[in-house]
DNA sequence: CCGTTCCTGTAGTGATCACTCCAGTAAATC
DNA sequence: GATTTACTGGAGTGATCACTACAGGAACGG
């Protein structure tokens, strides 16, 4: 056991077939809603196997978030290879285009993310765990590329607009469950609000 | 059966205290998560009463939905009875800063209804039908205060400015389940990234 | 007092829940 | 070919699920 195991049988695809089939159902139904039964169902392998593969409901659950947030963030990180170009506003703009792209693709992670924030359960803490350093993490991307913006805003204001930047995203991916949005230019316009909300904190600042 | 019907034993008392008891565990385990006998425990009375009162699980929580929808509106109706004064910004601001503050008291409705809607059932329409009802309630009112602010903006910035707000309150309010968040200074900077948006939109109709 | 209406309490229903036991089998290693 | 490892299949565990049947009590109108 030093390496990656080579699969005796079809064990890694099965693997995948269940986090599949998990994700699928746990995107419809919630936490709760995510029976071992309807997962067996739908990825054609018996509860025994989905046991074999991950100790209970909550780790698979975890493993599903896992998935599709390391699928985002390989996506987003492709996507980021190619430095925009243009105005400093324009490669933010595009910036933040680009993760709301990414999002709109595995969308896996976030929704089941937020289901578990809002559902405060007292005892499934391995999912919910796993999407909080998940999201600290993308807080810290987003931090990271703010300071490099906005460099005559104080770290408060910083950290405020990254709130404030990652509550609009999610609020947005909350909305294109209800109606049709166009995510392109729903992320253009939230770029502009963050322009625009960063440019009057500047101007707060100077003028107090 | 003419007008509101008086009591002979305690009959609204005990469907207001399941009503607390519903938001209570809804608001910890989801629709999935809210079991009658949970409720029946929490509210002290048993399961009959429940299906006495409430003719199904779904009715039950629609009636959660609209029982704290109600409060907030009435909520912020009396928070708005005595006009803000100042700058028209000042106004805008406040005027954002009421309504999350609205939310913040009564949260039940936001939480099940966000919870309803990543919950994509395709088997419980009312208590989801319900939610989406005072959604669009509430960007129905948001969009005319909206057109009396930014007069100079078409309908469909207006609209796109709306869809931001809600989504950016609805963010907010998910963010507070997970750290500690000035609601007052959050909404707040949403005002000015509503403020800045609008101002950019402005500017980039008049020279596109 | 009687009857009606409102509501509660007891005791269930069959279905489904998360999860387990364990025999069986196919491939890799020896 | 024997043994080990990696999974699968089937059958079932007790607990809990949403929901119901029904008897009975408390407050009312008559």
């Amino acid at each position: 056991m030093t390496q990656t195991r080579r699969r005796r049988a079809n064990g890694e695809a099965s693997r995948q077939r269940i986090l599949d089939a998990a994700a699928d159902v746990a995107g419809e139904r919630g936490y709760e809603g995510t029976s071992i039964n309807l997962v067996s169902d739908r990825s054609g392998l018996p509860p025994s196997s989905i046991y074999w593969h991950f100790k209970n409901k909550d780790e698979l659950i975890a493993a599903v978030i896992d998935r599709s947030f390391s699928a985002w963030a390989e996506a987003l990180r492709r996507s980021m290879v190619m430095p925009p170009e243009g105005t400093r506003e324009d490669v933010f703009r595009l910036t933040l285009k680009r993760s709301g792209r990414a999002l709109a693709e595995f969308p896996d992670f976030l929704r089941l993310g937020i289901m578990l924030i809002l559902e405060r359960r007292p005892d499934e803490p391995t999912a919910r765990q796993k999407f909080l350093e998940v999201r600290e993490h993308t807080a810290d991307r987003t931090r990271a590329l703010y300071e490099l913006y906005f460099d005559d805003l104080d770290a408060d204001d910083i950290a405020a607009l990254v709130r404030l930047t990652i509550a609009t995203a999610d609020g947005l991916f909350i909305a294109r469950e209800i109606e049709e949005i166009d995510l392109s230019s729903a992320f253009d316009l939230l770029a502009n609000a963050v322009l625009g909300a960063a440019s009057r904190l500047a101007a707060a600042r100077s003028q107090p």
